[in-house]
DNA sequence: CTGTTAGCGCGTTCAT
DNA sequence: ATGAACGCGCTAACAG
């Protein structure tokens, strides 16, 4: 590689002028504007770029930008790929240096947190969900200098000290419910995860002068496989309850009611409408092609390095959490 | 951060002999045992840790991998996060950090090179496809002393120079049929992709003293997307032909070939049994479980990084590429 | 057994 | 309009 010494041995000038010249450091001073363009032509001949470690050591600030990002959503549903696809193409942009890591348990998470604050990384992007320890973890790193901005599920931030770039889960359970309702529902069966998501529902189905079903709400907090979504369907027609919509937590959890029901013989959408959330890439081949709410994470990656790099260059600005608007994808289950 | 410097003073030593006790590098003389005690422990206490890029500027070494992972596998296959991961593991036993790059076209793949050869990382894993141009600027960067490795889809290294860690196709379809042909199949339709896997399934047919039904065998090549597999099962119906078994070039193929068996009103896997590829989180709940051959990526990523270290170190020593063994995952749809 | 010196490549005063 | 000198933090060669 060629050095700024090359290129001021090369045309007899300081290497230190080079510098200012190709950084556009130059002060209140100027420089002829000849050399000027024999600096820039000559770093281009000898194929010059600086030194990233080089530059790191002497301005303290490394170009890279930290990601952890806790597995996020259910397998098979390519949430974090599209969440990290975004925080490249920015971070591309803003030319920082990406360190990711996928990280599947809070013990890893708490691994990599020990990295930060080694002159490694000028910031951190934590995505996916964050539990109390590591929580506690990242306000201690904060408070020591470290820039982080969380990627989150839900719409709230952790803490005015942690801005986050979320998600309006109650929108998300608005498009789902309103969608349904638009195409003809009048009695939606709902899996439960998310309050505010149930709670978008309830908007919903309140405004259009719906009840909402308490016999049709299944609780199904801590499982978005697509057993819940099958227990849930078999559990209301077991129990000769009728329904003509189906509201999932997850896209798996969806599949897994729509193959309950077309094994009991239903069909999907005529006898029941139902919608998902992820849109993941199988809802295209469901056994009925099944419409979902979107979380639009390639946006939240893109907005989370943006204001990432904003804490990193005006620490003194405070920093306002916000949120992506998800997105519905209809397909043929509605 | 605590520097070398301040360990220095608070003994009342020089810097070097703190770093040489730090780093192990005593060469054939000794310090003072007790000293060498007082020097750890007070690196303990102050927190130290050594500022990499001041290592990088006078090693010459960085510490960093590259990975361009060029989207691999049908989307919610989960196939680049199971190669992630397996490199991210391994890395972290080799204390590197990693510079991870999705790109999705050869574009983005092309920018990303010239990346390289800027003191920016010491050796590049390249993952997934690799097209002709690509592959000719990976030759210039190795021929430029940049070490690589990559992590192909198939078995064959691109070239002497580039050693791979890949996938034997021909086993992967010798597992497929041969699952088939023990459960009793005697009339397999087979999706074409690779000829490798093609082979392999002609293999075991052979073996077996079973026919290959040419009339049996669909193009796909460069369509593995549950379309095709739709279009082989009713194509294959309409043309009034039997089989009894079905292997795809993927699980999305898979997928959407019993999604249209069933539909037709046929029974998986009592009429036809199916194979996919790539054991994808899907397979699980789709409208079958479905039994599928995994490429077992996160093996090939952790192989990737032993291979890449070790070409980093012992520039001198050639390497050889090497293959990982598929594995096979019976599900209800054989 | 330990310290001195030099230098990795760059950015930044401060002189001239 | 330009350059000399210093320091970022660390390692390595050489002296004692």
């Amino acid at each position: 590689m060629a050095t700024l010494r090359d290129i001021a041995a090369r045309l007899g000038v300081s290497e230190s002028l080079v510098s200012k010249v190709l950084r556009g450091r130059m002060g209140t001073t100027k420089a002829r504007p000849e050399l000027i363009e024999a600096i820039r032509r000559t770093a281009e001949e000898l194929g010059y770029a600086p030194n990233p470690a080089a530059q790191a050591l002497v301005r303290g600030r490394q170009d890279v930008i930290g990601v952890f990002l806790r597995m996020v959503g259910q397998g098979g549903t390519a949430q974090n790929e599209a969440l990290a696809k975004g925080i490249l193409a920015q971070a591309r942009r803003h030319n920082q240096r990406l360190l990711i890591n996928f990280c599947s348990d809070d013990e890893e998470m708490q691994m990599l947190c020990s990295l930060v604050g080694r002159n490694i990384l000028d910031g951190l992007i934590v995505g996916g969900f964050v539990r109390e320890e590591i929580f506690r973890e990242l306000l201690r790193l904060r408070a020591e200098g470290t820039p982080i901005v969380t990627a989150m599920t839900g719409a709230a931030p952790l803490s005015p000290e942690l801005p986050n770039v979320g998600i309006d889960q109650r929108q998300v359970g608005r498009l789902a419910a309103a969608h349904l309702v638009e195409r003809g529902c009048r009695r939606i069966g709902l899996l439960c995860s998310m309050d505010e998501r149930t709670g978008g529902c309830r908007d919903v189905l309140g405004a259009a002068g719906l009840p909402v079903c308490d016999e049709l709400l299944w609780p199904a907090r801590y499982n978005l496989t697509h057993r819940a979504g099958a227990e849930a369907v078999e559990h209301w027609l077991d129990g000769g309850l009728a329904f003509d919509g189906l509201v999932a937590q997850s896209d798996e959890q969806a599949v897994g009611a729509m193959n309950a029901l077309v094994n009991r013989g239903l069909r999907v959408p005529d006898d029941v409408r139902v919608v998902g959330i992820d849109d993941a890439p199988y809802c295209d081949f469901a056994i009925v092609p099944l419409t979902s709410v979107s979380h639009n994470l390639e946006a939240v990656g893109r907005q989370a390095v943006d204001m990432l790099m904003a804490a990193i260059e005006r620490p003194s600005e405070p920093l306002k959490s916000i949120c992506v608007e998800p997105m519905l994808h209809v397909r043929a289950s509605s």
